[in-house]
DNA sequence: TCCGTTCGATACGCGAATGTATCCGATACA
DNA sequence: TGTATCGGATACATTCGCGTATCGAACGGA
């Protein structure tokens, strides 16, 4: 029996692969041309649906923008706790950055759409509230994982902590994002924002120069 | 005499005004609502003018947003280079610091149009092209500052240099922009920008915590 | 002040994208 | 397998923004 409050509205398998259908279509239309740029028609064709099947499902482009980052956001946060967790609790921070490096700078086209979401997120605070809660449970993840190495490593007392410090890990990732929206260079963005981290997380004692 | 050497197009006094006036017109309305969601009509009547004034100082809405991206992009660039050239040779990096941080994140509004230039120059290698350009203008300027000042204080190694270093206050500058976007507030984003660009340029020796 | 040029306003036609209303085929369940 | 419901396609009216062509007024030089 539905245990549902409301009538049932009888779950149809179709309508969840169209959705579904839908979603991946537009990720990749949003990709390539961004989403000011974007026409429902345009997504419709891409995953070769007609314009009533869109209305079924989404109000607006807007909102199929909106579900479109939830469920790209979320599979990123578990990769990312993912890459966290899988080792030992007094391991050594490098081998973390090097992880989490790899999978946050995986996929340019997600950094192409993350920054549209970015962008109407700035004018729109209940979109912000997301993208919001989306950046904290990533700083989370990274503070707690800076703070069980806190033991082996020292962080700089600049920063303020583990906390502080993984904000500092978010803000590097972000602005080393900029810099490969602009020249596409994935290998060198990876190696840089290692070297951004590394710099940031550990001291720079014994190595200074001059 | 002209000294032009095709037929001279008669500077007009009006057309200086106008065009200034669209520009001025541009930036408030896209700030506001966002390159991708603002009709050329919209800004005429922001700035008081018809579509006819429009064509007939560009082409497009790309062609204007262009060419105020320019205009504002130039005068940051000469606000950050004066506000790193006003000191002595050998002062203190923490004091430049402090004033290019002031300049940096002065204006809310130009962050969001330059964040949505961003957006169109990831898909158009040609708009990339510019904007690259004007942030390799800055990161010089931050470079030779940083140079000036090794003398008196060392650089973690990690970045590789006075280079390196600027690449990282860049880095820096872009990070803080993503969430100063996001939850609007200036002032933390500001001690945040300092802090950061702190744990940088200074190695933590002698301050770690624990 | 007069005149030729330039600038910007107005009016028009056009195409694209939207949202809706309706219809037919697919699907789930008995 | 029959049937009621659901999902998506099609067709339509409408709105919106664009680009152009034309006209009157402002401007700058003599």
């Amino acid at each position: 029996m539905a245990v549902e409050g409301t009538a049932a509205p009888r779950v149809t398998r179709r309508r969840v692969r169209t959705r579904a259908n839908l979603l991946d279509a537009a990720f990749a239309v949003f990709a390539a041309k961004g989403f000011g740029r974007v026409s429902i028609e345009e997504v419709c064709e891409a995953a070769g649906y007609s314009r009533g099947a869109f209305y079924s499902n989404f109000d607006s482009l807007d909102e199929l923008f909106f579900a479109l980052y939830r469920q790209r956001a979320d599979l990123i946060a578990e990769q990312v706790a993912g890459a966290l967790a899988q080792d030992g609790p007094d391991l050594d921070v490098q081998a973390s950055v090097d992880r989490v490096t790899e999978v946050l700078l995986l996929d340019v086209d997600w950094l192409l759409v993350k920054t549209d979401f970015l962008v109407r997120a700035a004018r729109a605070p209940e979109v912000a509230q997301t993208l919001l809660e989306h950046r904290e449970r990533l700083r989370q993840v990274v503070a707690d994982r800076l703070a069980r190495a806190a033991g082996g490593t020292a962080l700089p007392a600049v920063l303020g902590g583990a906390d502080g410090a993984a904000r500092a890990v978010v803000a590097a990732y972000d602005g080393v994002t900029v810099q490969l929206l602009l020249d596409k260079d994935v290998e060198h963005a990876r190696s840089w924002l290692k070297q951004l981290l590394t710099a940031l997380l550990t001291d720079g004692s014994g190595t200074r120069e001059q």
